[in-house]
DNA sequence: ATCATTTTTGTACAGGCAGTATAATGAATC
DNA sequence: GATTCATTATACTGCCTGTACAAAAATGAT
């Protein structure tokens, strides 16, 4: 994406901030951006995939601050978990996203309809998948049902507890708040046995075209990004960047990539001695294996 | 409301179940319902005021729906709380309200914005009001919180259910589903103590000009027509069907309603010795009690 | 039946927006 | 220096909202 382009992705997202969404004309977006109205229709077919490209943007980010905070700490630890929430209501909040998605959630645009449900889509597994850490898998079959119902307490508490206070309370408070019920309320739901939806349906819900590609990426980039961050500014370890570069860039483009090619660097990787290095590398050697298991499977 | 503008508000529903309430213009409700653009205009200022108009309509419809079904029953009892629901679901799946009510939920238009806000508020309000029915006084300081997220848990509950299973899924299994979680939940919060909002926050929410007025003619319409029902056809019970109407109009009406007369109404209606109709009465006592007072406190 | 008042209609108009088309401009590349 | 490409300015179509107003129709009172 061009400077200028991500230039009016961020003046739009402003505007929409301060204005709304349908209360912003392209007109305005373009004034406020300083382009052509050519410029704008050689970026954008229209508003809605400006929207678009507005939120993948800021998607990108919290998955980012996401993984951030959860490399190298035990994923089954519960105040992860609300760091996380934390972290991602925040930025909500900062973003005016809570706004902004609620103007859009329901859209005439197919397009834009199909995008929106599979950002939310995503949103409830992650949640779904944080639950199987922390929860443990004997309880799997309930936590899609309590994640679904998580996202809906804490979005309705949140929604209620700002208009209560005017901004100015701790929205944390209202996260832990949220946390301790569903937490009481997995308990409940696993001894009482009753289950809405089983987990399996999000695969069907997410096509695999989507999710192995764009789960994948992200769980590769949140690795990796944890994998830089043992290395220091050794002579020694600038190999290891190269190849960490080399295998998420094999991976991520679309042509297929080169299997063995990406095997060697992985167990070249497997020389350097670190801790947390070891951890996170069997998590990458993890998802590699899997990826191009699948991808054998696909083709035969 | 003329037959004619009732005629243009269903019409325009139809439309806007059809279409979606953005892709509907006025020009289309004009050509569909055959009026001409002067008489929309004389009617409704914007299609904003349209929608009022029907999320009013609608709005009273399941109001009425909503007091029958508790007519003459015990309000602590659960299984009633649950078809009211399953009612109130239904009604909102026919009329697409779900899907409407989300398209228009944030918008630009402030008086739209507020009226939807109040909507939402008064709807949060009834199932606090039941629950306070259901679970008893004792619990009432956590019954807010709890019906903040039990609508929250519900809507997503229901919102992923039609996603999984295309609208021919039972919508009783997931309401009799999170009535239980949240009946447990509930006993929980109770033992924890948390709270995150005080229920008085509900009298603020809804300035006293709405509260006292429209929930005080709903109360009163409902406790009317339960004691109708009361009556059987006897020449005798036409004057209580009288004195009903009379005191209904009464407190309805703008003007300053005489207070004596109503009392002495009042009093002739307990004549009626029939059982159900002294239980209703003395609700219908008790909150004309509750007005006069509430009157008479706001012109000191 | 007649007259006055209100409601409705048809039509025209101003202003705004989305999206398309195109010729002119500018900058970087080869 | 020529070519290519993104960008700009501008104009245009078509649709929409909301207003205005005079003619026609319906309503209601006498």
């Amino acid at each position: 994406m061009t400077d200028r382009k991500q230039l009016v992705v961020n003046k739009a997202h402003q505007l929409f901030m301060e204005k709304g969404f349908q209360a912003t004309s392209i007109q305005d977006i373009i004034d406020f951006s300083g382009i052509s109205k050519g410029t704008f229709y050689n970026y954008f077919s229209s508003k809605n995939e400006l929207l678009m490209a507005i939120f993948t943007s800021l998607h990108q980010r919290i998955d980012e601050e996401r993984n951030r905070l959860l490399v190298g700490q035990d994923p089954s630890d519960l105040e992860i978990f609300i760091k996380q929430l934390e972290m991602h209501m925040e930025f909500n909040r900062r973003n005016k996203l809570f706004t902004l998605f609620e103007e859009v959630f329901i859209s005439n645009d197919p397009a834009l309809k199909q995008f929106l449900e599979r950002i939310q889509i995503l949103y409830i597994r992650w949640i779904y998948n944080r639950f199987v850490d922390i929860f443990g898998k004997i309880k799997q079959p309930f936590l899609l049902d309590c994640a679904i119902m998580f996202t809906g307490m804490l979005h309705h508490n949140i929604h209620f507890h700002f208009l209560a206070n005017q901004m100015d309370g701790n929205i944390k408070k209202v996260i832990r708040y949220t946390v301790h019920r569903i937490e009481k309320m997995v308990d409940e739901i696993e001894i009482s046995g009753d289950q809405l939806l089983k987990p399996s349906i999000l695969e069907k819900w997410l096509p695999d075209c989507y999710t192995s590609r764009e789960a994948l990426e992200k769980k590769l980039s949140g690795i990796v990004l944890a994998l830089k961050k043992c290395l220091t500014d050794n002579k020694e370890q600038l190999k290891y960047l190269e190849l960490l570069d080399f295998i998420q860039d094999e991976i991520i483009q679309a042509k297929p990539p080169r299997k063995y090619l990406v095997q060697s660097a992985l167990f070249t990787l497997g020389n350097n001695q670190e801790e947390n290095w070891k951890v996170e590398l069997r998590k990458l050697e993890e998802i590699i294996g899997e990826f191009f298991s699948k991808k054998e499977n696909d083709e035969s």
